[in-house]
DNA sequence: TCTGGGGTCCTAGGACCC
DNA sequence: TCTGGGGTCCTAGGACCC
């Protein structure tokens, strides 16, 4: 296996950052970006808020409990994904192998830059000086052998941070490190391992692979070379993603529902944002799940259905949302709904051979540029049209990628 | 005015076919 | 007629990431 040198660079307080950049009176001063007007959380906060103890994922008035002075900020994708592209166009100026993981956070595999840029140092300066100089953001990054150590080293200094684990220095660093730590450990494994007496990554990477085999399964092995700091997954470049495999939109409604036209009508509306966007990635599906979250927050469920055929229209996934909901009987108001279409297949464009299925795709594609062009929702069904009940946020969140199949999605 | 939204992957169990 | 096994597809639910 050739030794690589692989690069984590890891956006500071990217929304929050954005924003302070744009708007002078932001700086220095502790603010919140949020997704939405109605019940929504903190989606990033800015670091002058979070030493007053904001924290991503708090509902407003928490935040505001905590820090008074708290400014809150409703958040803008183009702003953010218009950034975030140009910053990774920066990134492909120092190697093609550049691996969007979410809108903040890249990974890029320098091995083959280093005769030209001297070093990953040099090149983490360079790429730290030119965001600053153009965007007025810092970035952490962390510099290591595999995508798992570079990720782990760029957490390890936050904000504006630089931090190198050297091949020689891994398990060292591993030793007393928290499992938890670890992209991919999360709290239910941390528990399950912890019961296990795992607590460190060097315990992690000392334990008996049969026994984590037999507790994990599959990925038992996988835990193991984790706790040894060891990662053999690419840096995949920008165009060689695998394909998507679903697409979905969920909206927690601004009030509790209860009245079946109500629901129905939110549906619709979550029917055309689904299709929207699989339309124009180009793909269509055949299962379609619908997701409920009912007013007391803690109990959902989901169910899916399968089709014959595969779909992507608005109305069509409509349909098949109502079907799906037509076999349950409500339990409580409605608080939250979400509509998925997967089992996805991607096609070349091409149009159907009868005259009355060309027109409405026509139809269908020129509602979707109108959306596009002025804003999601400015066209669509009749019945959608009296009330004009506000949806919930549409802020992507950090998660959202910027390349590829994806950066179309500019909502 | 309590608690968002977009994804991926894995598992378990059942239906169905050969 | 009984029994077993493999493969695929499906649904439901959970864990994880940002």
């Amino acid at each position: 296996m050739e030794l690589r040198t692989i690069l984590h660079i890891d956006m500071n307080a990217f929304f929050a950052s954005v924003e302070q950049s744009a708007n002078p009176e932001l700086r220095g001063k502790p603010i919140a970006v949020v997704g939405g007007h109605g019940r929504t959380v903190i989606t990033t906060s800015s670091y002058e808020a979070r030493v007053k103890g904001v924290k991503t994922g708090m509902a407003i008035w928490e935040g505001k409990r905590a820090c008074p002075e708290l400014i809150i900020v409703f958040g803008d994708n183009k702003k953010y994904t218009y950034t975030s592209t140009r910053i990774n166009d920066i990134f492909r100026d120092y190697t093609p192998d550049v691996e969007a993981f979410s809108i903040d956070e890249s990974w890029l595999d320098v091995t083959h830059s280093l005769s030209i840029f001297g070093s990953a140092v040099n090149i983490a300066h360079l790429i730290k000086a030119r965001i600053k100089h153009l965007f007025d953001i810092t970035c952490s990054i962390g510099i290591a052998p595999n995508k798992l150590l570079a990720k782990l080293a760029s957490d390890m200094q936050k904000p504006d941070g630089l931090t190198i684990i050297e091949p020689e220095n891994v398990s060292r660093t591993l030793e007393h490190m928290l499992i938890k730590e670890l992209c991919g450990i999360g709290k239910k494994m941390q528990q399950h391992l912890n019961m296990m007496s795992i607590y460190t990554c060097g315990d992690l990477g000392r334990c008996d692979e049969t026994r984590l085999a037999k507790k994990f399964g599959i990925i038992g092995k996988r835990l193991k070379e984790m706790g040894q700091g060891i990662d053999h997954s690419p840096v995949i470049r920008y165009g060689k993603e695998e394909d998507l495999k679903s697409v979905g939109h969920s909206m927690t409604l601004e009030r509790d529902i209860d009245y079946p036209v109500e629901i129905q009508r939110f549906l619709l509306q979550l029917s055309e944002m689904v299709g929207s966007r699989a339309r124009r990635y180009n793909v269509s599906g055949k299962t379609i799940q619908l997701y409920v979250r009912y007013a007391d927050f803690f109990s959902s469920w989901g169910k899916q259905t399968t089709l014959k055929q595969y779909i992507n229209l608005s109305d069509e996934i409509y349909r098949a949302a109502l079907c799906v909901l037509n076999t349950v009987e409500l339990e409580q108001p409605v608080r939250l709904l979400g509509i998925t279409l997967s089992n996805l297949k991607h096609h070349s464009e091409q149009l159907p051979l009868f005259e009355d299925e060309r027109k409405k795709i026509f139809a269908t594609q020129a509602m979707d540029s109108i959306n596009d062009r002025f804003g999601r929702m400015s066209v669509t069904f009749g019945t959608l049209l009296p009330g004009k009940e506000k949806a919930g946020s549409h802020v992507i969140p950090p998660s959202w990628r910027p390349d590829g199949i994806k950066s179309v999605d500019v909502q």
